[in-house]
DNA sequence: AAACGTTTGAGCAATATTGCACAAATTCTG
DNA sequence: CAGAATTTGTGCAATATTGCTCAAACGTTT
């Protein structure tokens, strides 16, 4: 089998893909040209179908992509055809509107349980779970084999975190907030780290503005 | 003056540069090498040089760069060495807890009101902010020279509210979740899915198992 | 069944981004 | 002050990613 780098640019594009098609399946959309779904997510159509050439053939020359098929298809790819159990440490604002976050449950995340280390919190409930001591990771990876984390501690308490649910198992950590966390090799990590997104912003309305010949690239 | 093609990804870098010089500047340390920046935030050093190359000679030779005046060349570059007032749309649990994020403010963004069309929203207070029926955009925007918008309502509604917002001169948009949307050319939008990011590390767990001989690109 | 229009898949070209290596500039040392 | 040790800035090479083009495959029409 040849051995391919799949750019993560891929990965994330595959995801979109799905829920376009999923909202062409929703309205009775049997087929599907690269071209459609170019236009419906906003690149190019050889982009669409080098992306799914990593993977596979999936069309049909001279007809296009079955609708269904390709959705299964992607899914299986991004390994969304099973439910995936997910913990959560840190029950503040952030976490808490994560935890009711539809989207995730949507795409077959399921939260099985919040935790956090401040008192205050242990033991509020938020949507149908009860906040835990971090004391219980433990118990709770085990019981639900989980192996994704999604961190919303404050950034000084990011690493410890980090560290306590790599050390019960946990494969893959989903952080927020500007923290670089150090983990072995075989764990999986990516962050979302919200003031960059808004700093791109500000970077083409005040630079671009000072130094108008810069020309600046999109995407992302 | 030369014509540059910034990446975005090193806006975004620039943007964690700068957080980790301040973290530096705080503990007293007043020089640092490209090395050093490079170990700290997770990139090699000469990414961290040709980074700051696209806008200028910051450093110097044998010597590495002033800790303080490398923050404030960098905070100017993304336009933080003043204070950006942004509205934002959707008073749900997401929009709430990024009303409550420190981040934002830490880096010079005011969250100056939030907005929702639900009735049982309007006037409920969020942090020190009442909550404004959408109409009351267009004032606002005047009143504070609003020229960023975050919109955080359900994907159904984000191309309306895109809309609204860039009629009322709003020319950069933060949304959520998996909704594309279309804007005139002069506006800026990024978009932050958090579901693409499980994602991600779903496709690491899942995919990478059935085909081991895949490689994966890490990054993002 | 042949001709035509469509659309995929893939090779190749074009761009973009990252990494390497080293001259130039600076400080330090003796 | 000459030589050694650093460390930047940059040209060039190496990779990665995207875009272009077209043969091959399919359906339709006549």
């Amino acid at each position: 089998m040849k051995v391919l780098r799949v750019p993560e640019a891929t990965v994330s594009r595959l995801s979109i893909y799905s829920r376009f098609l999923e909202r062409l399946d929703k309205n009775g959309v049997t087929t599907v040209s690269s071209n459609e779904i170019a236009k419906g997510v906003g690149v190019s159509p050889a982009q669409v179908r080098k992306d799914l050439a990593y993977f596979g053939e999936f069309g049909t020359r001279g007809v296009g992509y079955n609708v269904k098929d390709l959705i299964h298809y992607i899914l299986k790819i991004l390994g969304l055809t099973r439910s995936w159990p997910v913990i959560l440490v840190g029950a503040g604002n952030l976490g808490t509107a994560l935890c009711a976050y539809r989207g995730f449950r949507d795409r077959g995340f399921n939260i099985v349980a919040v935790f956090d280390n401040d008192l205050l919190k242990i033991g509020k409930r938020i949507q149908d779970l009860e906040v835990l001591p971090v004391e219980r990771v433990p118990e709770v990876v085990a019981e639900y084999g989980v192996r994704i984390g999604i961190i919303t501690v404050p950034q000084s308490g990011t690493q410890g975190v980090a560290d306590l649910l790599v050390k019960n198992g946990i494969e893959a950590l989903l952080t927020f907030g500007p923290a670089v966390v150090q983990v072995p090799e075989h764990v999986i990590v990516r962050n979302v780290d919200l003031s960059i997104k808004l700093e791109i912003l500000t970077f083409n309305l005040a630079f671009r503005e000072l130094h108008p010949s810069y020309l600046f690239e999109p995407k992302g």
